[in-house]
DNA sequence: TTGAAAGCGCTAACAA
DNA sequence: TTGTTAGCGCTTTCAA
């Protein structure tokens, strides 16, 4: 038989109503009854209810999260273990946890969504990959549901959202490539319908553009977040008449792919061809040669996106887009072009 | 506001009592009712207040995981989020959800886990790390709370566990080695207090002490589960004289260290020697050569976890240990040892 | 400073 | 087959 409220107020001889003050430490009440509650619920081993507290008190301190679909997001899972790491990390220390579920066989997100929300099993949600023209973004925003999104939304723009600064990391990475003598860039991207991918995309050409370089369609190749679309990437390039010396690869596996396949037909990197990529995962330091990558605070952003949703939460605020900074991390995959 | 049960009572006409009985199928209730309940609580949206329904029923419907310290179960890290997938994929499928939380900064797990069973926020807890002697194992055990434990009790026999045969595999691993003609086997093994290390350290003694071949203290070297790991422990065992020509190591991202080293050293793999490892992560298919490497089920594992602990949750089974198949996977890294 | 009582939204005897 | 009622464990007015 579990402890409850009236255990403790019988055996201190004060009202359930005390005791609930003492709980939650409420001004007006004397140390003399405090002090006496207090031992007494050591002694009971008394640990409050904390469905009887959240349905009264209307919310349950507890942030929601949907759990990608294996297939589709890939991408998410290399770093999905830091970024839970970053969320609940910050969520326990305000006394937050995170409920996970996911979508039953037939049963898509937004059902699932529907029923944390409706169910009132959490107090707000985690988006973790932004799509375009996302229908859960859609589905939260009318039910008028604190929520944070990772990425951004193009659809809409007053939300709460945690986001690297895409455009310009790939403009960052554009430059530095240029800033050491390449000329002819080529892109690896990633899939179209996701937000990521058109804003590095973005990125890459503007810098380009602004440099006044050359752009070509064919150095720009389009796959998912896997070692095999780097390989075919790799090839569609490589046998182009004039190819790049140098390729942005949009993720570090993608990138593995890219360079093992180099190596099977005999190119050297950097020697032949400069390689830099995104993410920064824990393989790109293990890599021949050791990956140039960036560097985009994961467990940052798992950590800020729980902050921001729980003062939105708590306080209200549902307009914000919080970027995280990116650095290149320089490594030995990308060599200087030296002028011919 | 949100609809409640008398909402959709009052709406449809009917008492309250009759709306439960609709939502839970009870089997005495006219089609009829049944029909008209249903459209309105379609009209209305209404979906059941979990936390209400939890507080009459004694159960939440909701698995507890503690989320595994950084530095200490990096370990865990690498396979945490197949390992995630596995518990919710299979809790979802029956309604259930996973709830995470860690013990804040001083707090240590033992009171997270205290917080959430006394708290009544979950049914039952998923244990992902096994140590020796484990403070939480006990905990629990003494609580009569449900719960699962991926590895094993080395103290306790009757829990719930979900694990590999690690003795087994170490001792198939061993002898594969053994069959492809090596008679000087070396072991690189991980943190002494997992029962995880201190099993597959025990099949590989005893596979050689069963094929009578020579064993040597020096052959084994115990690291932490990190790259540095297998680099220290290479390089402390190629130094010998009469050095193993195959090593076992504990997990493939200190076998990529292995790797590495060598390399370096300007050894060839697996001319020069045999190298195999466990847990078969993304990276050992791709490092140079590809890894031989025991695939341990990992999603299976969570899978089975989830599935053991609810039905120990719903029908109190409390005491089954169940294995998960392991499986040697070739590639490149062992080659067969001719006779000389 | 403390207690009594009502109620959060639901389920489950018991009665009808 | 359905309704009435009590109560899960807590918080919070309102009164004392």
């Amino acid at each position: 038989m579990p402890v409850t409220i009236k255990d403790v107020a019988k055996e201190a001889g004060v009202s359930p109503s005390t005791v609930s003050r003492v709980i939650s430490n409420h001004p007006r009440i004397s140390p003399q009854t405090t002090a006496k509650v207090k031992k007494i619920m050591d002694e009971l081993g008394y640990h409050p209810n904390m469905l009887a507290k959240s349905l009264v008190m209307q919310k349950s301190k507890t942030l929601g999260i949907i759990l990608p679909r294996p297939a589709e997001e890939l991408f998410v899972n290399l770093f999905f273990s830091e970024f839970i790491r970053g969320i609940v990390a910050q969520a326990s220390r305000i006394g937050y946890d995170l409920l996970m579920t996911s979508g039953v066989t037939q049963m898509d997100e937004a059902d699932a969504i529907t029923k944390l929300v409706k169910g009132k099993k959490v107090d707000g949600i985690i988006i973790l990959t932004s799509r375009k023209k996302d229908p859960v973004i859609k589905l939260l925003q009318e039910m008028k549901f604190p929520f944070v999104v990772i990425g951004r939304s193009d659809e809409f723009e007053n939300i709460l959202s945690v986001d690297n600064d895409n455009i310009k990391a790939a403009t960052d990475v554009t430059n530095y490539l240029i800033s050491i003598g390449h000329k002819r860039i080529g892109f690896v991207s990633g899939p179209a319908h996701l937000i990521v991918s058109q804003d590095r995309l973005t990125g890459y050409t503007e810098a380009l553009k602004a440099a006044q370089l050359e752009t070509k369609p064919e150095w720009i190749v389009e796959g998912e977040f896997l070692q095999e679309s780097g390989y075919l990437a790799m090839s569609s390039i490589m046998s182009l008449e004039n190819r790049p010396s140098a390729l942005i690869v949009t993720d570090d596996l993608v990138a593995y792919g890219v360079l093992r396949g180099l190596t099977e037909l005999g190119y050297k990197v950097p020697e032949d061809i400069s390689i830099i990529s995104f993410n920064n995962i824990t393989i790109s330091e293990l890599t021949n040669p050791p990956l140039n990558s960036v560097e985009i605070g994961i467990y940052q952003m798992g950590y800020t996106a729980s902050q921001l949703l729980i003062r939105s939460i708590e306080d209200g605020v549902d307009s914000k887009r919080e970027l995280i900074p990116h650095r290149i991390i320089t490594r030995q995959s990308c060599a200087p072009l030296l002028e011919k």
